[in-house]
DNA sequence: TTGAAAGCGCTAACAG
DNA sequence: CTGTTAGCGCTTTCAA
């Protein structure tokens, strides 16, 4: 019950009876090199086993200049992409014997910056921006102090990008909408397309996608029809209310721009016990499980997180700092 | 595009002319107590600017022996529950100036314990364990460090702990899928319960309040309808599929233990286009946005994870280390 | 086969 | 008002 203070070589040395560079030396590994005696090094591993000695990774980074820290930035953790990406990132982290400090910034950039800073500041080698709202910013902060960065999810101009190939996982998710309608017996008409944030990359790219699956089956996209009212649940229920208010009817297919969206648009169409989308086709670029249990017209793009980790670690562990931009197929479900 | 080394207190001090105490204390904000000179204070700052200067924490650290690191262990990401712990706790860390590190276990022992270590060598001033296979292990690791544990979700005898009062809830949920069930006009019947594990604590309590609610309407609950698969949306399925072949129909009500077992419950019932649970009434000891629309008949309790941080905080912010476990009423949605 | 000593970047006590 | 100095716990020569 003692709250026991932290112990220390020098600690284990007077134990032992010798001295703090060869505890140091026994605790880490390098004892093989200096020829310490088996017998000594035994007892050495014995008393820190009993006084319960942990490593001050503080000092012991200080002096090799060395943290082994490996730091990730994340918007949210609570859909499915992020948080196995959270989750992969850090068991892959530990594999390469790094210590992992994922933060979640909640899309805000003053945070983001926060964060990085703080990163920095606890000595990370390198930092991985996931879905930052400006990742060359933090590039720019973290190659003052000489730490490498990469981004995931979004390409920057700053450090080597491993994203998702959102035109074509976006082009092939619209097309499969207009399957769905065919197979329907619909006229082909333009779909709605709802959520994130005009200016972003990502959502640059897929409606590039969405209008190229338009074209291909002689359909105009309709510039009305396009709602990138941001991400947030409520956003997109209110976006869809106004949209059906002046519009009269909501057309029977629908691009949803992430899991966040989908959420907002579920709970307006099913709002006092209507069902307001009902036979409408929906495609979701994003996957959730539940999501995709909700309807059998439901179809989700779902990122590869393995692949993308994958190839982001193959960047990381060979230190690379070629700007270059990866692109990683998702994977569209079902069919 | 260089890469900057990282500059240090003395970089600053030999461009301004002046020491490294000085800028230290110009920098980290002493430099009130030190009648610093203003023009002085603003030169250095300045010049930290320019540099890039971000403080070596692991150097401050070691020196003021405090890191100012607070950790967490969570066994997941990727549901709702953990996922706004992590978010939430990040949040309320930074507003105590504390430095968050939250790192997932996957419910492996093993890693648990190498996590905590890990976060010891890194110096965190307290750890906070959710969901730990063995928490009390883990206090007795940290205390022999002399660094304080506390137990969230689940409740260890050795340091002071926040949960949901489990009984309550599922006292709760059980009586509202017998409503259900009245409602519908079924005659009562025992219920099945799927999912956890048997011995963890919270899988007990839960148990208990099941089987309470089932007497207060004078049902006897039966042992074999008592399904405490694991956690894993693969085993539910199975358990359940098993269960059916064994018995010719299932009851149409169901205490299902988390979303994780609800999602298997969920794929399993949809398995080639079919519908096995309509109809059937599902009470879910968890929440999800997505899974509570899955079906009118569902009932999901969610746990108070605001109130639960809350009372967790102020535990850490007085430092206590009276053994005693707080419970808080999780919230039953909808009604 | 081992120990002494310097120094990583920073802070705080003390001495001007 | 400011600089010197010691030392946090560790690693790493270098000397023995």
């Amino acid at each position: 019950m003692q709250p026991t203070k932290k112990s220390t070589i020098y600690d284990i040395a007077n134990l032992a009876g010798t001295s703090g560079s060869t505890v140091s030396a026994v605790l880490n590994g390098t004892w093989k090199k200096r020829r310490i005696s088996v017998k000594l090094a035994d007892r050495i591993s014995k008393i820190a086993d009993e006084l319960g000695y942990t490593l001050n990774m503080q000092a012991s980074a200080l002096r090799r200049e060395k943290s082994g820290i490996i730091g990730m930035i994340v918007p949210m953790y609570d859909n499915r992409y992020f948080s196995s990406i959270a989750q992969d990132f850090e068991q892959m982290a530990r594999q390469r014997g790094l210590f992992p400090i994922v933060t979640c910034t909640r899309r805000d950039p003053k945070l983001e910056m926060e964060a990085a800073r703080a990163m920095l500041s606890y000595q990370v080698e390198s930092l991985v921006c996931t879905g930052a709202t400006d990742p060359d910013c933090i590039s720019d902060l973290c190659r003052a102090s000489g730490v490498k960065t990469f981004n995931l999810d979004l390409p920057g101009q700053k450090a080597p990008s491993v994203i998702s190939n959102n035109f074509e996982g976006a082009f092939a998710l619209t097309r499969s909408i207009f399957k769905q309608c065919r197979e329907a017996e619909l006229e082909l008409f333009p779909l709605l397309f709802v959520g994130g944030r005009a200016g972003d990359h990502n959502t640059r790219e897929r409606l590039r996608g969405f209008i190229a699956a338009h074209e291909e089956v002689a359909i105009q996209a309709k510039h009305e029809y396009i709602l990138t009212c941001g991400y947030g649940a409520e956003k997109s229920a209110d976006t869809l209310q106004l949209f059906s208010e002046t519009n009269k009817n909501i057309p029977s297919g629908m691009f949803v721009n992430s899991t966040i969206t989908l959420e907002g648009i579920m709970r307006w169409s099913n709002k006092d016990g209507k069902h307001r989308l009902k036979g409408v086709k929906l495609g979701c670029f994003d996957w959730d499980p539940f999501a995709e249990l909700l309807s059998e017209h439901i179809l989700m793009v779902r990122q590869d997180v393995p692949e993308m980790l994958t190839r982001l670690f193959e960047l990381i562990d060979r230190k690379s700092s070629k700007i270059e931009t990866i692109e990683i197929m998702p994977i569209i479900s079902p069919r």
